[in-house]
This record gives C-alpha cells, structure tokens and sequence, in this order.
DNA sequence: AGTGCGGCCTGTCCGC
DNA sequence: TGCGGACAGGCCGCAC
C-alpha cells in the first residue's frame, strides 16, 4: 500500500524515463477511479511535454507544460514504465505514451487511487490544499505537533495519520514511529506532552528517511516504477507482527484505532 | 470544529 | 473444492 516512501521511490523511479518526455498518445481503458476520469482527460493531455516530477504527501505531481498531472495510487495503485507495446494486463487502466518509446502505465486494482488533470496552480487543488506540512521538512517538528494537538482527544496515532496535521503518515508508519517513540498510540493527542511530541517527529523523520533509502515497504503488491519490490518490511518492528515478541521479550499486541489496525508493545511504549 | 463511521473497491485468506 | 465473510486501508462525505 503506498504510503509516502512507496510515492516517493516510485517517483525516483519514473523520473529518468518520464522527464523531458512528450505524451504523444493517452490511452483511459477504465474511467472509474475514486474520481471518475473525464471524457476530454486524453484530449486535454495529449501533446504535453513533462518538465518534471514532484509529490505532496502521497500525491504525485507530474508537472506538464502548462498544467499537471495529479497521480494518487490510493490501495493498490502503482505506476510503472513499460515499453510501449507491452500488453495491458487486467487493471491497467491508463498509458501514458511517450516521445521515447515507453509508456507510463497506471495499475489500480481496488481503483482507490486517481488521477486528475489540472491547470491551475497544483497545490491549490482541492485535492491537496488542506494537506498539512511535508513530514521531512524543518516545518514539521514536535513544536508544531504540540501547537497543532491542543485539546484534540483523538488518538495520538489517528492524530499523526490525519493529513491535515501532516501529510503522508499512513498506517504502518504510524505505527512504526510511535514504536521508535515509545509512546502508547492509544493516548489522547491533547495529553501527548512536547518532549513527546518532539520525539515522534524525529521518529516520523527516521521512519521515513529509513524506509524511502529501502526503496519502500512491499507487504503484498507494491512496486516501484520499475516494477521492484520494497525492502522495508524486512525492517517493520511492530507493524503485522501481533503475538510476536518485540526485542524487550514482550508480546506485541494488536488494538483497532479509528478502524485501523494497531501494533504496540505495551512494555515499550507508555 | 472535532469526532466517528460508512462507503468505495478487489484480492487474499480463513473457516466451514 | 467451493463458498461466504473478514480484512486490508486512503480518503471523502455525512451525521452528531
């Protein structure tokens, strides 16, 4: 499920393919995505040259002549470079075919993810203007969180997925970093003190710095632009892994939060 | 405003 | 072997 490192490996993994590219031909074989995909989207595209490309939590900007392309994988989405003539398999529901011979393919099985075209200022969209700070900026720190958390009585973990507060933070990285913090995710946001808080967003930083240098995690069906897996999860300490030990030698336990699987160790984490 | 929950969607896995 | 149901979860829209 990609989550911010997943978004940003696939990025690094398109960009030498896509960059400087024109879009000669789109090809929409599914139109319904979480946003239906217009009639005029192939017409509106077609002829665009890509200058660059960049993303906003787990949004993927593909920066066009005079508009952008707005990518979110959603679930189960991924975006890979495929030679142009390669057969379009079930679920493969847009190619972008380009100036070098190649195609940008989007594949979306549980089609939870969209794809929107847009000429007006990108991070303004509706799609992405409420989003809260970028997680690997000097902007996020924990003296935001603590400002940003005053008298919120949710969860201290469904407060750092909600991407108001930030964007990006999905549910295994959540986890993750409240573990790397040793603070319980159960705890109401609005008690979480600034200490605390400042060791969360380091541990958000680190989870996700690790993760991206990892080339993402791959739990069932992610895979990069190049169609690779992940290796991250090869490093996940408390996320899936219920009734295992953590390295203090208790059992991780498993509670839902917001309708979300949650791991912690109720020994490491207070 | 903040909170909680249902709905969207398909593939996988588990139990019967 | 087949089938139903639970689960995975990012995001949105709705009700309170």
């Amino acid at each position: 499920m990609p989550e911010l490192p997943e978004v940003e490996t696939v990025k690094r993994g398109i960009a030498p393919h896509v960059v400087g590219q024109r879009i000669m031909r789109v090809v929409v074989r599914e139109r319904r995505m979480r946003r239906p995909i217009p009639r005029q989207f192939a017409a509106r595209v077609t002829g665009r040259q890509i200058a660059g490309i960049s993303r906003r939590g787990k949004y993927l900007l593909c920066d066009c002549t005079a508009g952008t392309l707005i990518i979110h994988l959603g679930m189960s989405g991924n975006l890979r470079v495929v030679p142009v003539d390669k057969p379009a398999e079930k679920h493969d529901h847009v190619d972008l075919r380009l100036s070098n011979g190649v195609a940008l393919r989007l594949c979306d099985p549980r089609r939870f993810g969209l794809i929107v075209w847009t000429e007006d200022d990108p991070l303004r969209h509706p799609l992405l203007n409420g989003l809260g700070p970028e997680p690997l900026t000097a902007a996020f720190s924990g003296a935001y969180l603590i400002l940003r958390a005053r008298g919120r009585s949710v969860s201290v973990k469904q407060f750092i997925m909600d991407a108001k507060v930030v964007a990006g933070m999905g549910n295994i990285y959540a986890n993750e970093a409240l573990f790397m913090a040793g603070v319980d995710p159960r705890r109401s946001a609005g008690k979480v003190t600034a200490a605390e808080y400042g060791l969360i967003a380091k541990a958000i930083k680190r989870v996700l710095r690790r993760a991206i240098a990892a080339g993402g995690t791959t739990l069932r069906d992610f895979v990069d632009g190049n169609g690779q897996p992940g290796y991250f999860s090869q490093r996940l300490l408390v996320y899936g892994r219920a009734g295992q030990s953590c390295h203090c030698a208790q059992m991780i336990k498993t509670v839902k939060l917001g309708q979300r699987s949650t791991y912690f160790c109720p020994h490491c984490q207070t």
